[in-house]
DNA sequence: ACAGTTTCCCGTAAATGC
DNA sequence: TGCATTTACGGGAAACTG
């Protein structure tokens, strides 16, 4: 049989994508209360096989949700006994989601919910006969996400995360009509774990501490104050065009495509409010430099680093954030390893000297320089060359903190429900 | 109603991609030969509509094409005769295109042919009865090319070409079974059309004429040479993985997207060979260079430019190809401003001076710079500086000839057929 | 193994809908 | 009109298929 390509978003099991494939594991539980299997197993005569139906959003009240999707390939797989392993028989399924248009007459009824807000589910039954009895197992998966562009992925998987953070409940359809508060001890668990699943490296109390500085202001501390899902995920951050989730996801995406080994290094310390990243470089050495994520650009990052001028006064540099874009023309290790200050047209010289506190720099990047220099006779090779321009009037910029440990985290486990059949998109969490 | 998005490739007619919507005209000549129209709008009690039903290889016999395909959407069209314009009527069909497998038993058929060039068409109907008189009109398009993925469309592209520059048959689908030769004054006609239809400016004699030596090897004159469809689009270029065809598209491309204005400022002598590269430029004042496609890559432009040695030996050095990843970097343009050579570590300078013969360069190129420095505070602006490094070992190169005019061209025009109802897939040929 | 061909689907842009 | 959402499809890559 045919093996289509690859699952849909294979890290973000909870959300899927109209006209993109996806896949969904159903399990049988080998040890589950009421023993289905093992008396099968027993029973020769039995034919190993189960016929398993999926149906989507199978029992919601119309209304109850404002978009209606069906599945268009063959929705029911036979699950074939044989291929047992570790307690469980898993089965497959591809389908294709497609949204059947409704005019919609109840229209007021959620109307305050966006599209990544509206949860629904996967339905599956099975139904077989033994010696006269019938069976029926059924179960289905957690809430869904449904989404129709890449470009609501970020949404959706803040809907995922809220979810599971905030309740047990299997199915709370309506859950998105109150959300409820998270408290920043558990948000921040959330955040670093999803730095920490998707890029391998998670966040330091540091750089949690900005986060929570940004989201809440200065406090005392944060750990007892209360975040809504409007102000995660909905608001704009004050005087930006984009919420909190969206400018940290952006980061996200960022460091997965173009930071990964530099972040994992620890060499990006890139939480940190300009007023920190002052007082670190202030002592430092001339030529000290940190890294540091944008704040009013989605996706940017920068470097800042220190100089001082005839009267020995610290004088802070950052360049304009480098975006995905740009990254994509030069790696960033590239960028840092060969940058250049232009001032007054005079000869150029790279100002990056010591990663802080003092690792030099090319100890810390040498591994990631990527050496372009393609020779092709007869042509000589031609790079680019990252560089500033000044006159003599610099503007005055500022900076963080020592070094980063890892914060470990593993909460949101394979959540497995304890039913006949057990269901899981792809793995409800990475890892 | 829906309005969908795009025709396919409107800039390629005949040409359809499967799964994507293509657009068709039909039109209705008043003034053809019976005059069926003339009829009807004079009887009032004649409803002034016709339906229209497109049929995708209508009445091909099976295993005459290889591929099997259906037309998805509805495909009757009602045409109205109210919305006259200039002379005719037209109706807009937007169909989606997919292919049905088919086991195909008469395989050895044409199974040398390969996709891109197996023809088909589409075919219109009509029937409407006037007082008893049952009329039919029926009329096709002229051969399609049918894709899957937009990287058959060079080879579908030139199929299309071929086809309608070496022969006047509307439907002559076993075209390359047996493809005729063109001679390179045909040949090269049609090639200096493609790029003034494109891009707005033509092919120059010199250019071309590097092209049929490229093509042909050098002779006393190629006007009269005969150039296979082999040669032309299927067998590589002797030492590349390209085809002749394949090569001069991935310019084509790279001019569209990257080189517009220059090129249609005629400052890219471009087709040139090295030899007369380095005979224009030898006599030049040093830093005088020129533009050139790379012949060894895809897509790629150069630059060289002239230097003198201390015993007043002319040097040529041309840098490594810019391609279409590296010019969306940085524009080339931007790349001829600022472009350094560092030798030795010794102060960067730009080698570039004169564009061939004398252009200053920023007289040439001045008004396509892009100042890419967009201040953000508190930033300082980074931009990228395109640069090579030497040791003092110069490898060396040569170059052709002065500026060009371009060439007029107008073939294979509106190809529209002497039937009652009569279709162009949007004007078979742009402009 | 491999080349020709198709499928898959992200990501941008445009269209659509509310 | 503007914003939220969907559709369109180019383009690179993977999968498929003979």
């Amino acid at each position: 049989e045919k093996q289509p390509c690859m699952p849909t978003h294979p890290q973000k099991p909870l959300i899927i994508k109209t006209g993109v494939q996806f896949s969904t594991k159903v399990s049988i539980s080998l040890f589950s209360k009421c023993s289905v299997f093992r008396l099968l197993v027993k029973l020769p005569e039995v034919d190993y096989q189960l016929k398993i139906k999926t149906t989507f959003d199978k029992d919601l009240p119309p209304g109850r949700v404002n978009r209606q999707f069906f599945i268009l390939t063959n929705n029911t797989k036979v699950m074939d006994f044989e291929e047992s392993s570790n307690g469980c028989l898993t089965v497959d399924f591809r389908h294709l989601l497609k949204e059947k248009k409704v005019i919609n007459g109840t229209k007021g009824n959620e109307g305050l919910l966006s599209v990544t807000e509206e949860l629904h589910t996967l339905s599956f039954e099975a139904n077989f006969s033994i010696q006269g009895i019938s069976i029926d197992l059924e179960t289905c998966s957690l809430p869904l996400v449904v989404i129709s562009n890449v470009s609501q992925l970020p949404g959706g998987w803040a809907s995922v995360m809220w979810y599971n953070l905030l309740t047990n409940e299997p199915r709370n359809m309506g859950f998105f009509g109150s959300p409820p508060r998270a408290s920043w001890n558990q948000l921040s668990e959330v955040l670093g774990w999803q730095f920490f699943t998707f890029t391998g490296r998670g966040l330091n109390k540091e750089q949690l501490n900005m986060l929570g500085e940004k989201l809440l202001g200065q406090q005392v501390s944060h750990s007892d104050c209360q975040v809504s899902w409007s102000k995660f995920c909905k608001e704009n951050i004050l005087g930006k065009p984009f919420s909190f989730w969206m400018w940290l996801d952006s980061i996200l995406e960022l460091i997965k495509k173009h930071l990964l080994p530099i972040w994992n290094d620890n060499y990006i310390m890139g939480f940190v409010s300009k007023e920190t990243e002052r007082a670190l470089l202030k002592d430092q050495e001339p030529g000290t430099f940190l890294l540091r994520f944008s704040e009013s650009h989605l996706g940017g990052i920068t470097f800042t680093w220190v100089e001082h001028n005839d009267n020995g006064e610290a004088k802070f540099i950052s360049v304009e954030p480098y975006t995905k874009n740009r990254l994509s023309a030069l790696p960033f290790a590239d960028i840092i390893r060969n940058y250049k200050v232009m001032v007054d047209g005079v000869v150029p010289e790279n100002p990056l000297k010591f990663l802080y506190p003092d690792i030099p720099k090319d100890e810390a990047f040498g591994r990631h320089y990527n050496s372009q220099q393609n020779k092709v006779f007869p042509y000589i090779p031609s790079m680019l060359v990252p560089m500033s321009t000044l006159d003599s009037t610099l503007p005055l910029c500022s900076s963080p903190e020592p070094p980063m440990t890892p914060g470990m985290f593993d909460m949101l486990n394979q959540q497995l429900r304890p039913f006949e059949i057990e269901t899981a998109m792809n793995s409800p969490y990475p890892e």
